[in-house]
DNA sequence: CTCAAAATCCCCAGAATTGGGGATTGTTGA
DNA sequence: TCAACAATCCCCAATTCTGGGGATTTTGAG
């Protein structure tokens, strides 16, 4: 089965430009074009699309906002940002709203088919000067490096769970422990991590990303 | 001139096998082979290579802890992780240590070629299957969502001091309320998050960028 | 001005957490 | 082999949370 392809594009020669490219590439098809993020939302819709190639630079709702709205409604839909634009702002909004890749427009007609493939495989498809833009941008708002407290296996295992807002009981059930041996671990933990409350536990663990 | 590349890996024979394979081909050299990172880090040195192909999986140092030394000392040097390894906390630790890609073992020599060159470019390179984990990464290290609960100024306040792991009674000191009143606005906190203890409400706070 | 929302405060009772104490059983590395 | 450590379990008392009820005063938008 080829790759079904929806596009988002106002500029309807480079709409029509791509439908055509897929059409005739095999493994690809296209059957769905739409000019607008509105109309895009409005209109799209079972069977969906494995993938939308989607513009930014649109005079009413932008690409990225229709990303986000796209997204909220089909969170397993992928989409592809393909557009002219390359800075920072752009980029760090369209991938937290969920893209699934990000072309630039002049990137060959090869390098997109290989893209989408590949974004179709389950992967994630940037062209090379986008990647070293989120690569920066990765480093500028990672967190500060995690320091090593020696938790044993069974005390990682705990502090999971009590990330994920269990009590002392659930745990006990869920481990098949009884509430006191998790009682003792809990204590463990706090005297690692310095800390004297669950609240301080979680949001320790998630900080310095020790689950 | 061809791309110069150096070699970082403990397997003799892939070492080798790579080294062969980019002297053979066009455009590609590599005069520069270590069997581990303290090896490279004690014979690497000007003229430097355009880039540094590293494995993780040493014995004695890590790649990791090879790429933060490395770009510590030659802060222009490009290095390219390739490696087995497509953990999330490899990946991560790896990108936020100054690398410029990350390639897969099973990569085939032409996506590797491919990715080289891009490097040398000065773009960066991934596989798609380690592209798509750093834009999950991505995003979930990303800064302040908009997207609330409409949670009230006041109850953010509460919610941030929930997750610094302040207590009621050090809350309600730390803004002059009473008790009772941290406890009313707890409860509202709760109704909106949809949870039912401080720990879940920190969790759902620091995974959402409430706070 | 007026009304709804936000913010403040109070009581109660059951449940959960915290920090002490202690103990036993395996495992494991020196 | 033996000490260190991980993992398990128990008791107690003080404190803290949670989830129900209320209630009043401020504030802000229309």
């Amino acid at each position: 089965m080829s790759i079904s392809v929806a596009i988002v594009e106002d500029n309807a020669s480079i709409r029509d430009g791509i439908a055509r490219l897929l059409n005739a590439t095999p493994g690809f098809r296209c059957n769905q074009k739409y000019a607008s993020c509105e109309e895009a939302l409005q209109s799209i819709k079972e069977p969906l699309p494995d993938i939308v190639l989607m513009d930014i630079g649109f005079d009413g709702m932008s690409g990225i906002e229709g990303v986000r709205r796209l997204k909220q409604r089909y969170p397993n839909l992928n989409v592809v940002m393909l557009t002219v634009y390359d800075d920072n702002e752009r980029i760090f909004q369209s991938l937290c709203s969920g893209a699934s890749g990000y072309l630039l427009k002049n990137s060959s007609p090869e390098v997109v088919m290989a893209a989408l493939t590949e974004v179709h495989r389950g992967g994630a498809a940037m062209t090379p000067s986008i990647a070293k833009k989120v690569l920066s941008l990765f480093r500028s708002i990672a967190p500060a490096q995690t320091e090593s407290h020696n938790l044993t296996k069974r005390e990682t295992e705990i502090l999971e769970h009590l990330v994920a807002g269990s009590s002392y009981k659930m745990i006990a059930d869920a481990l098949n422990l009884s509430i006191e041996t998790v009682h003792t671990h809990i204590k463990r933990i706090y005297g690692k991590l310095q800390v004297h409350s669950k609240t301080e536990a979680v949001s320790k663990a998630l900080r310095q990303r020790l689950v």
